[in-house]
DNA sequence: ATGAACATACCAACCAGTATGTATGTACCC
DNA sequence: GGGTACATACATACTGGTTGGTATGTTCAT
């Protein structure tokens, strides 16, 4: 039934957008409901509580963001470092004023939900790990080109390259300044060039 | 008087456990009550409203923790890149694994509270500045010492460290693993490393 | 006629906040 | 030094609003 897809992707939407805004626990289904024009019965009809719809936007969601905005762009063909440096000014550019003080809707999540949810923490950590892995697997790949410096742990370098870049976020997210995530990705690159060989 | 000066501090610590735990949207009131033995009267005397205990919070209890474990630490003589690899070695080596995955109080905050209310943001700022300012003291003391590369902007630098810092903190929390806490923070230390002399 | 896909009305629990009352100092005047 | 005025520091009980969740009913396609 096509409507009932419909009808479950518009609460999806919704709810990432709730979500995105207020956190998880301060988002409200009476809004989500309002937004969509769905009502209560229906939302319960296709997700059986709060919790599961949090899931699900994660999993369906947020999962098919990554994917799109950083996964699928940094393996195209090139110098791994150039190629990340790239995709990390591209994202950049393209953020708005009000984006930047809204931050990574997965590391708000994580922050929020990790400590208090096993389900949160594990769907989230799984984003993680995937995110991880596509930028160890360019490092590793830039080693056998003989692009990126043999004497490094390309795992090891990959987490902190998420990390750093989580953090850069959440800073210029708190100082509610493209400028200050500009000069914070600076240092980043510092580092991603101290990669080559 | 002793006893309202007591009733006013036991309310704040309970106050920073409290949203330390469920931050500061779903901290209850009702529970900081229960777990102080104070009245809600006597609350709203000290502070007007929910919102004033939280900026107090910031202002006193948080502030007071970053001086102490941060921003004094740092100030000891020595190699500035030593003197920071082992301050955050020395908190990595304390930290248990039940504050991992509870992450850093400020980060928290920030992530939390930034974008849907100024005066938290402003409060969040200013500690953060005040943490970024005394990583870039040290860091051009080493400059005019030559114990650090002249070339790097110190600001610039003392930015990214704070970002990676709480980057690789709010990983570690959502893997909940003091071991991923630790591959992470050698990645800082290898940019750390990059700004010898 | 059976189950999926809703719609409506309702519920108990909890929330921050407040109105009102009271006990204990403390300052000041005579 | 004793009485009065006033403020501080609470205590108790309550309110209106919101929350996630549910019970029950209805529509409609197969």
């Amino acid at each position: 039934m096509a409507d009932a897809d419909k009808t479950r992707q518009a609460l999806l939407e919704a709810a990432y957008e709730e979500i995105y805004r207020h956190g998880f626990q301060a988002a409200s289904l009476n809004t989500i409901l309002e937004r969509t024009g769905v009502t209560k019965g229906a939302l319960y009809h296709h997700f059986g509580s709060k919790q599961k719809l949090g899931y699900a936007v994660i999993d369906e969601i947020i999962s098919q963001k990554l994917d799109r905005e950083w996964l699928t762009p940094i393996q195209q063909a090139g110098h791994p470092i150039d190629v990340m440096i790239e995709v990390i000014q591209q994202a950049g550019q393209q953020i708005t004023s009000q984006q930047i003080d809204q931050g990574c809707p997965l590391n708000n999540l994580a922050q929020e939900m990790s400590p208090i949810d096993a389900g949160f923490r594990q769907r989230i950590d799984h984003l993680y790990q995937k995110w991880q892995e596509s930028i160890e697997k360019i490092l590793r790949d830039g080693q056998q080109g003989g692009t990126v410096k043999p004497s490094i742990n390309p795992a090891d370098a990959a987490l902190f390259i998420l990390a750093s870049l989580e953090g850069c976020m959440g800073i210029a997210k708190n100082a509610q300044s493209i400028d200050e995530l500009k000069r914070c990705a600076q240092g980043l690159f510092g580092y991603l060039d101290s990669l080559r060989c």
